[in-house]
DNA sequence: CCTATCACCTGCAGGC
DNA sequence: TGCCTGCAGGTGATAG
């Protein structure tokens, strides 16, 4: 559940079950969703510490804790379950456990094990962090503007997906609101880059943010998932326009829905709404 | 600089 | 039923 309006959906799902909670310890059983620092450094800078601020940039989860900084990224899989001491579970996807002080436990879950945890001493910046140092605006940083994503795209050969998700230009979309994105902004996605003018860029910028607030008011978009997680279970997938959606017929114009692959990733667009190249 | 491929992992759907 | 292939909301490293 990766994408920019799920990330934020469970930021203020924690915020609102876990603000303030101190841990007392933590337990790993997969090493590798520790990206930094090792992880026994990890549980004993943690542990003891108390969740205090909780946002997002991109697609990272940002917590602020007494003393550091914990960011998680959820990748294709992560999610979070806050779970009573002795509440029943399958533990066979649990790879991280947050013991909270007050019982109850931050468990995080990832079938594929895909995501990724840092912690780090606070910073003045979110760049400063060095997870965060390729990562561009986050499409809602007040920074970001349409010229910015114009002096990004005007020289470039590449394709307004592949752009689109880069993440080093503009952070939080990811393959569906790409999708989603294109094919409000009337752009075919293999469009080059140098062929979309200012004003459309603007165009862009404006519908990126009207999809992912659109997204984020639903709780975020559940395509494929095999369990529900606390308040995570989006229900954006029945406004999607065009992803997941080969075959059926365009919500606009009623034209079929085609599928193609763009940088090996499935790439959905109606062929009449979104022409050019 | 860019593209293409693989690596990291697991599970599910569909074809035979 | 079982085997095999392809596919999945992401990203980073490496080879050419």
């Amino acid at each position: 559940m990766p994408e920019l309006p799920e990330v934020e959906t469970v930021v203020r799902t924690l915020e609102k079950q876990i603000s303030k909670a101190k841990i007392e310890n933590v337990e790993v059983f997969w090493d590798n969703i520790i990206a930094t620092p090792g992880v026994q450094d990890f549980k004993d800078k943690i542990s003891g510490q108390s969740f205090e601020g909780f946002g997002r940039y991109g697609k990272y989860l940002i917590f602020t804790m007494s003393e550091s900084v914990l960011i998680v990224h959820l990748r294709m899989e992560g999610k979070f379950y806050i779970r009573n001491k002795d509440d029943r579970y399958d533990s066979k996807h649990i790879h991280v456990i947050f013991h909270l002080e007050d019982g109850r436990q931050l468990q995080y879950h990832d079938t594929r094990k895909f995501g990724k945890m840092y912690l780090y001493n606070k910073e003045a910046n979110i760049h400063d962090y060095p997870c965060m140092k390729s990562i561009g605006y986050d499409a809602f940083d007040e920074e970001l503007t349409s010229s910015y994503l114009y002096s990004k795209y005007h020289r470039s050969q590449k394709t307004m997906k592949q752009l689109l998700l880069d993440q080093a230009i503009m952070a939080g979309p990811g393959n569906i609101y790409v999708d989603e994105i294109c094919f409000s902004s009337g752009i075919h996605p293999l469009t080059r880059g140098n062929k979309v003018s200012k004003a459309k860029c603007e165009v862009i910028l404006q519908e990126t943010r009207r999809i992912l607030n659109g997204a984020i008011k639903y709780g975020g978009t559940t395509i494929r998932s095999y369990t529900s997680s606390l308040g995570v279970d989006g229900r954006f997938q029945l406004h999607l326009k065009v992803h997941k959606r080969e075959g059926e017929t365009c919500k606009v114009c009623g034209t079929e829905i085609k599928r193609i692959v763009v940088n090996t990733r499935s790439t959905y667009y109606c062929p009449t709404c979104q022409k050019k190249r």
